[in-house]
DNA sequence: ACGCGAATAAAACAAATGTTTTATTCTGTC
DNA sequence: GACAGAATAAAACATTTGTTTTATTCGCGT
C-alpha cells in the first residue's frame, strides 16, 4: 500500500496525506504536517493538488482505487451460493484488515472507517463508484441463500448483518482490543479464520431467519 | 437526553456542549460556537469546566451516565439464555438508538460511536465504568448458549458478531441509508423489529458455530 | 549558452481558536 | 443597606492554520 520513499514530490505527498490524514482526520490534520512529512514545501500542496479538500479527495480516490483492485468482490461467479459468500466475506476482510490492503486502524483503514462514519463531501462519489456495486453483489448472493427476490425487507437486514459482522471487526483494536487484549488481527492465517468464522455465522443465521421466514417473528 | 432551555448555565453548556461535540468533533468544535448556542460567555466555560477537555469529559459522563440508567443491560437474570440474549440487544439497540436513548447518528450517539472509533484520552475511564461491565454480561449469556466456558476462543468471536450486528445499524444512517434510502430508525417498533431479527439471526449463528465445534472449520 | 515554464522554497496574510485577564453584575448574609 | 464571593461578560493574547504572494531553482528544448 504504502511505496518506497524516494518518488516524486506529488507522489510523497499523497503518501504523508494518507498517513496523516488518516491519524488525524481532516479537521485536524494540517497542511504544514503533511508537508514537513513529505518532505516538501506547504505552496507545492496547493500547486499539484489546488487545497486541502483537494488532496484529501486525491487520497480517498487513491485508497479505494489501490483496494479494490487488489481485492476485487466478485470471484467465482459460477460458484455455489455458499462459496460466493465465503468469497465476498473473505475479500472484504483482506480488503480492509490485510496489511496489503487498508490495515485496519493502523493505516488507511482509519480513515476510511470515519469516512463511513462521517462521510465529508468527497466521499461521495466514492460511495456511487466503489461501494454501491458491493452492496449488489451481496444482495445478489443472499437473495440466492435466503430464496426471496431482490427488494424483500429481510435481505437489507441479512446484508447489515453480514456487513457489520466485518467492519465491526475493523473497528477492534481502539476499543474492543482494550476489552479483550490480544494480538492484532493482521497475520493471513488469522483473517482466514476470521473470514471462516463470520461465514459460518453468517450461514447459521441467514438459515434460521429463512427458515422462519413464514412463522411470525417474534419471541 | 435533553432538557428544556431555561436551566442553570453548567446545564445549557453541557447540552450545547453535546450537540456540537457531537456535530463537529473535539477538535473541530469551538468553544465560541458552544458559548453561543448555550448562550453564555467563552469564559464561562473555563470558569465551570476548566477548559475544553474538561467539558468534552464531562458531556461524556453525561451521556453514559443518562444512558445506562435509563436502558440497562441485566434483564431477567433468571431467564433462559435465549431471553437474555434478546433482552442484551433490545436494551443495546434502545440505548444507541431510541430517542430517549443516544438517538443514533442525529444525536449523542455519533459522539459516541466517533469514540469507539477513535478513543480520547476523556474515553478511558468510561470504558471501564461502563463498558467493560457489558462485555462481561454478553460473555456470560453466550458461554451457555455454546455450552463452553467463559475463555473460549470462539465465545469473543460470537460476541463480536453480535456486538457487530447491532452496532453497525447504529452507522446506518451516514453511508448505508445512502445505499438503502429508507426512513431513519426510530421509531420504537422498528427497534423492536430490530432488535428481534438481530437475535434470531445471532442464534442461527451460534447455533452452527456450535454444531461446527468439534468438525474442523473451513469451507 | 539562453530563455521559458514548471517546480520548489520562503515569507507574508488574514482569519480562527483556546485561554487568560480584567470588569461588571448577581446573590445571599450580617 | 453594605459587603464578600460567586457568576457572567467583554476584551485582549498568543498560536495556529489555510492560503496567497513573491523569489528562487531546476529541467530542457533550441
Amino acid at each position: 500500500m504504502t511505496e518506497h520513499p524516494p518518488a516524486t514530490t506529488p507522489e510523497r505527498i499523497l503518501a504523508a496525506a494518507g498517513e496523516i490524514f488518516g491519524q488525524d482526520g481532516f479537521k485536524a490534520a494540517t497542511i504544514r504536517r503533511i508537508a514537513h512529512a513529505a518532505k516538501a514545501n506547504v505552496a507545492s500542496i496547493h500547486y499539484h493538488f489546488g487545497d486541502k479538500e483537494g488532496l484529501y479527495a486525491a487520497v480517498l480516490e487513491n485508497f479505494f482505487q489501490a483496494g479494490f483492485s487488489r481485492f476485487p468482490a466478485d470471484a467465482g461467479l459460477d460458484a455455489t451460493p455458499e462459496e460466493r459468500l465465503l468469497a465476498f466475506v473473505r475479500s472484504l476482510l483482506y480488503r480492509v484488515l490485510s496489511r496489503e490492503g487498508w490495515g485496519g486502524m493502523a493505516g488507511p483503514g482509519r480513515l476510511i472507517a470515519r469516512e463511513f462514519l462521517e462521510p465529508t463531501p468527497s466521499f461521495k462519489p466514492i460511495i456511487e463508484k466503489y461501494i454501491k456495486p458491493q452492496k449488489d453483489i451481496l444482495t445478489a448472493i443472499l437473495s440466492e441463500l435466503l430464496g426471496c427476490d431482490a427488494q424483500d425487507e429481510i435481505l437489507a437486514s441479512c446484508a447489515l448483518s453480514v456487513i457489520g459482522q466485518c467492519l465491526y471487526s475493523a473497528l477492534r483494536p481502539p476499543v474492543v482490543q482494550r476489552l479483550a487484549p490480544r494480538q492484532a488481527v493482521q497475520a493471513e492465517d488469522d483473517l482466514d479464520r476470521l473470514a471462516a468464522f463470520v461465514w459460518q455465522f453468517s450461514l447459521g443465521g441467514i438459515g434460521r431467519i429463512r427458515a422462519n421466514r413464514s412463522i411470525p417473528a417474534g419471541g
